[in-house]
DNA sequence: GCTTACAATGTAAACGTTTTCACTATCCCC
DNA sequence: GGGGATAGTGAAAACGTTTACATTGTAAGC
């Protein structure tokens, strides 16, 4: 059993709104108690409860995070970011992932109400419908990666449209005319945009844009694997390959390799991300670098923010911009 | 603002205790009756108060992981275990990672208590009196892969040494007999058991073991690439290097391509841990395989059976076995 | 020595639930 | 038609805090 603030109180001889007060460094004590009241509360073992002070206090001190998944190392870079930075303010993170349908992650938003402050949700896929009808008006939100038209809410977002379409820029600056892409999930906004940049990159330069060159991909190493062997059956042959994510360039590196065919000499191949592995693989990955924990950092400070209300009336959108970043897949010297 | 059960219970012509009853499933409560609250409830947009029903129950249905850090793909594939069963079992997960030091541990816990039912702490460098000292007897506590000689916690440990030994024991069967060692993190209890495992089949089979083999990392894949110049600097070569995971491993497969040396061909490398990409690398990782994401599984498991008193009055130590898993970075036909 | 001011503390009412206990109505059985 | 059961509901006391307000004691100012 903890111990409770009334037995703190009781034994050091004060009344309980002394001990409270004590314990949020409230000004008005006198130093001699508040040694007295630590001494005691440290013996008795005591720690306030949370809940009592949540419900007292209206504020749990914990942001949600909602995800869709926790492959890989991309969700675990924007958890990272979003965990030190919640810690740097005093406030805890509530998680709660492999959410990959509207349903699922309505019932996690229900969960997730009236337990934090505010929430992070990531999910790519998203309808904002199911936004407006779960969440109060009142709960800070921050979007990151989802697909919104309107400004209800605060929102970030990588550029994927302008990342891929420099890398496919520059893949056709160093003479590729012929690239295939490995598509990212179907349904899934990023997905969509990332395609679009590519096959917008490729109309600007009057290079074949084609659906028998794009080929099904799921984000997913074993799924850059697969598609290989379906690319390397097309003729002509790309000359070279985009793929949508770094997990998946990752599993058509080790494919290609598997067939005999040597990237970036018989083929190139280029990804998105920049996962921290990619620049351990062989050949290194070219790659559009994504600031992933950043993107933690930044939402978390966000909600603060609205939090705070210092800057709460008007919703922002912000794009990060994405880099080119040109290693050995490619073949090209930059 | 949120509606209140009160709000709920007025409007629905009904006492709160009744409303309580409905969203408690309750059995007891007219099927008639059930139908109007929940309309209502709806309506308003009414979801329970975490807190205040947190207070009133004296559980918080949530679970807290405390870690020592995010990096790389390890502690995510915990995360998704322990998170998916949480979610399974109506459970939430409250994370907070980046604890390197006894001290950032104790205000961890100091946190977490009250505002959770049970806490799974992973941290190799912890001391045990930490956690006598900070944690609640009647809080139940897992333990991952940390070091504990008393049997005070439940505990869920991987067979560091036999995996470490296997592997080993694997090169030596093979040929080698000038075997070097990138070790992980100074501190770190994994990584003296992994050494310890390397030097005990070196020993067993009456092959060197000598500092001047033994070099440090810290479990980064670039300090497994900033080994490899050491290595190669010393006469004779080793034949083969055991990295203590897989991150350094494949750190020093780049390193060892970038200055010409051909693996396993010239040298041959193993890694430890199977992380999902290790497969996907050229050449794909010869590894111990640690069942990562079933450890996360086990711990939320184990914490539940002891909140529901099934088992809770003798402490377990698990010990998760490992397996030799052969690929093509070390050269050898199983 | 009387007010005034202020520092330090206490009292008690919230906060929004759950849950025990008590109560009513209904039904069934002899 | 009286005496249980039983189903359904309500009243009210917790749960452990925070905090507005009230109350002390003491020092300063005149």
């Amino acid at each position: 059993m903890n111990a409770t603030i009334k037995e703190v109180a009781l034994k050091a001889g004060v009344s309980i709104a002394t001990v409270s007060r004590v314990f949020n460094n409230s000004s008005l004590v006198n130093q001699k108690t508040i040694e007295r009241v630590r001494e005691i509360a440290h013996s008795l073992h005591y720690a306030p409860n949370a809940s009592a002070r949540s419900l007292s206090r209206r504020k749990s001190d914990t942001f949600g995070i909602i995800l869709p998944d926790l492959f890989g190392e991309f969700f675990s870079e924007v958890i990272r970011g979003a965990d030190q930075t919640a810690q740097k303010h005093s406030y805890n993170v509530l998680l709660s992932s492999s959410h990959n349908n509207q349903d699922e992650i309505k019932e996690a938003l229900n969960i997730m109400k009236g337990r934090v402050d505010g929430i992070i949700i990531m999910s790519p896929n998203i309808i904002a419908d199911i936004l407006h009808d779960n969440i109060n008006k009142s709960l800070p939100v921050v979007l990151l990666n989802c697909f919104v038209e309107d400004n209800s809410f605060d929102s970030i977002v990588i550029d994927n449209f302008n990342g891929a379409y420099q890398i496919i820029n520059h893949l056709i600056l160093h003479g590729h005319r012929r690239i295939a892409i490995i598509k990212g999930a179907v349904g899934n906004y990023e997905a969509d945009v990332r395609l679009h940049g590519y096959r917008h990159a490729l109309t600007h330069e009057q290079c074949e844009v084609s659906e028998t060159i794009e080929f099904e991909g799921d984000f997913s190493e074993e799924s850059g694997y697969n598609s290989v062997k379906k690319i390397l059956s097309i003729t002509p042959r790309p000359t070279a390959v985009f793929a949508a994510n770094d997990s998946m360039a990752i599993g058509a590196l080790k494919a290609f390799h598997d067939h005999g065919v040597v990237v970036p000499d018989d083929i190139a191949l280029a990804g998105f991300d920049d996962i921290p592995i990619s620049r351990y693989v062989k050949p290194s990955l070219s790659t559009v670098h994504v600031p992933i924990h950043n993107m933690g950092i930044l939402a978390v400070e966000r909600l603060i923010e609205v939090l705070e209300k210092k800057n709460s009336t008007k919703k922002e959108k912000i794009i990060f911009p994405t880099q080119l970043t040109i290693r050995e897949s490619c073949g090209c010297k930059m």
